[in-house]
Order: structure tokens, then C-alpha cells, then sequence
DNA sequence: GACCCGTGGGT
DNA sequence: TACCCAAGGGT
């Protein structure tokens, strides 16, 4: 282990934390400063915009699908005032792939907020953060812990499986975030603000590359022999998580009609996206356009035109998707 | 609390 | 192949 970016005992105060969690916080803090990860988001000079959109794009996206996104966005709209000056049909075109569209649209939102009450300026409170569009619990603790510095319970899917695994003996956390285990956090989240961050960030960062869900690395975890988990023996989940169903659903036929919005320069008449041919021939990748390709996607599906009408409609009242004389587009 | 919301890569 | 999973949020 590395001394010198060990933190010194005096940071973690004598508080009520007992030895055990003191010995925990070392070797994640420790284990973090030097198999941390570059990403651009954590770099110092990273503007707290870049780490609010970054926090967006990470919702349910893995990092390597969200990197090349953040990029373009930032140099496209370096701060919430560029991307508030343009029509929120832009941010969900430049969001492309990433899933989720809404996501942009309410990341367009939340940066029309920041100019409007925040005089353009990301807010430095975790209950600021909380108010704007698209920002819930995680993302207004995590803008606030990692933009601002501040002493925040930042409780993600990889908190709450290493927390889980850690100290319940649990393969997995809970289905869903229970009272007990943001008590949990909150206990164990250092008094020092500045260690604190580097706590949410290390726990953070363990379960996405070590204490990961599906094949942990328990070889290379800093923390193997303070496991409860490893302990009992790394014990099965007591449940089955449910699938994500997706074919044969609406989200696909809302994600086929996006793309063809996303790609489309003008105005797509309506009896393109209802009526678009189930049968249409596979064909190279290379060799047809985006509008051919996102309406390959609806291949296979059995559903009717009808599926296709209620997908368009909930797009519409979503505000994905606007009508006009000459079709539909993303919102202008 | 249950359900819905996209997309693509890993196993 | 089919299923799992990913720095969640909103209703």
C-alpha cells in the first residue's frame, strides 16, 4: 500500500466510528487513489455543468457508452446557457443512442431552470439540485458531493451492492432503496467533508469495477477480508431480479420512431412511423441510412400499426415528439 | 410501491 | 440465445 496517499488517522476524527469502519475507509480511500479511473468528469478543472451532465448521462448508462456523448455535449454546450439558448429537439438529437431520450429533455430543462433562477450558474445545494428536472436523490447528493465538495449520502446501485455485500452479508441490496440502508450510509459516511467525497467516490467506484454484480473480482477487492459476504460464504440473493422486457413492447417501438426523428431533416409524415413495414428486408449496415436502419429495428415485431399509434401518442404527450402540418419532428 | 422509460454489451 | 445489467427519475 501506497503511504503516501494514505490518509492520515487524525482526517477520519474519533467519532463513533469504530475501528473497523476506520480500517474500511483507509483501504477504499487508499485502494481509490490509485486505481481510480481518469474519466474526464473527475478531472479538477471539470465544471460543475460538466459533472451534472455527466450524472444525467450515467443514469442506468454504463461509463464507456456515456464518454464519447459528454465529450461532443461539452464542447457543443459548455455551459447550461448554450444549451438553453437552443430548442430542446437539439438536445435529444445530440443525444443520440444513449437511451433514455427523456433524459435530454429534461437535462435541456434543468439548464433553461439554471438560467432562469440560478443566473446560469449550477447550484451548490443538494436541495437546489433536487428541484431541477431529471435530478432525483442520487444525482442532486452526487453534484453536490463531487461539484461542490460537500458532505452528502450518496447512495447509487454500486453503494448499495458494495454496502450490501460489505456489511449485510448480502449478495445483492433490497429490490428497492430501503429506509435502513440510507440510515446505514448516513452512519457511515466520514465526518470530514473532504474525506466523505472520497469515500462516496472509492465505494462508488468498487462496485463498478470490482464488487461488480454479475463476476466480482473479490481477488483484487481491497476490503476481501472485511467482508461479511465472502465470510458466509458468498451466499446466493434471496431473489430473482425481474427482467427488463423490452421486445415486442412499446419502449421498442418509441425507440424506433426516435431514431427516425432523431435522423430525420424535415418533418416525418405520419403514415411513415405507423405504418412502417414489419418485413422490411435486412439489409448491411454499411449500405442503408439511419431512417432505414431505425425502422429495421421495428423487424420482427407482430404488433400492428396499432402499437405504433399508441407508442407515437405517448411520445407526443411526453414531449419527445411534436406534431405539425407536415409531420412529426422532435420538439422545436 | 409498482411500473414505465432506451440501448447495447457481456455472459 | 436469452437474459442480465448499467453513477435513476417520474408518476
Amino acid at each position: 500500500m501506497n503511504t503516501e496517499t494514505s490518509v492520515p488517522d487524525s482526517e477520519y476524527g474519533t467519532g463513533d466510528a469504530d475501528r473497523r469502519t476506520r480500517l474500511v475507509h483507509r483501504r477504499l480511500t487508499d485502494w481509490f487513489a490509485e486505481a481510480a479511473r481518469e474519466l474526464p468528469w473527475r478531472d479538477p478543472e471539470c465544471s460543475p455543468w460538466g459533472i451534472l451532465v455527466s450524472e444525467v448521462m450515467l443514469q442506468q448508462t454504463p461509463v464507456v457508452r456515456v464518454l464519447p456523448l459528454w465529450q461532443d455535449w461539452l464542447e457543443r454546450w459548455p455551459t447550461p446557457a448554450a444549451l438553453a439558448a437552443e430548442p430542446a429537439g437539439a438536445a435529444v438529437r445530440h443525444w443520440g443512442r444513449l437511451g433514455y431520450p427523456r433524459r435530454a429533455l429534461r437535462l435541456h430543462a434543468a439548464a433553461t431552470a439554471i438560467v432562469l433562477h440560478h443566473h446560469g450558474s449550477v447550484p451548490t445545494t443538494r436541495e437546489e439540485l433536487l428541484a431541477l428536472p431529471g435530478v432525483g436523490a442520487y444525482t442532486a447528493a452526487a453534484v453536490a458531493a463531487f461539484a461542490f465538495h460537500r458532505r452528502e449520502t450518496v447512495v447509487d446501485t454500486n453503494i448499495r451492492r458494495v454496502q450490501a455485500r460489505l456489511f449485510a452479508g448480502a449478495a445483492l441490496p433490497a429490490p428497492a432503496l430501503t429506509a435502513a440502508e440510507m440510515r446505514r450510509a448516513e452512519a457511515l459516511l466520514p465526518d470530514d467533508d473532504a474525506l466523505s467525497v472520497r469515500w462516496n467516490a472509492a465505494v462508488m467506484e468498487l462496485g463498478a469495477v470490482t464488487c461488480t454484480a454479475r463476476a466480482p473480482a473479490c481477488r483484487d477487492c481491497p476490503v476481501l477480508d472485511a467482508c461479511a459476504w465472502v465470510s458466509a460464504g458468498r451466499p446466493t440473493a434471496d431473489y430473482t431480479p425481474r427482467g427488463q422486457s423490452w421486445a415486442g413492447t412499446d419502449r421498442q417501438v418509441r425507440g424506433a420512431i426516435v431514431a427516425v426523428l432523431r435522423t430525420a431533416e424535415t418533418p416525418v409524415p405520419r403514415h411513415v412511423l405507423i405504418e412502417a413495414p414489419v418485413d422490411l428486408a435486412m439489409g448491411e449496415p454499411a449500405e442503408i441510412g439511419p431512417l432505414h436502419a431505425a425502422l429495421r429495428a421495428l423487424h420482427g415485431l407482430r404488433a400492428p400499426s396499432e402499437q405504433h399509434e399508441r407508442a407515437l401518442a405517448g411520445l407526443l404527450t411526453d414531449g419527445l415528439a411534436q406534431e405539425t402540418d407536415g409531420g412529426i419532428r422532435l420538439p422545436g
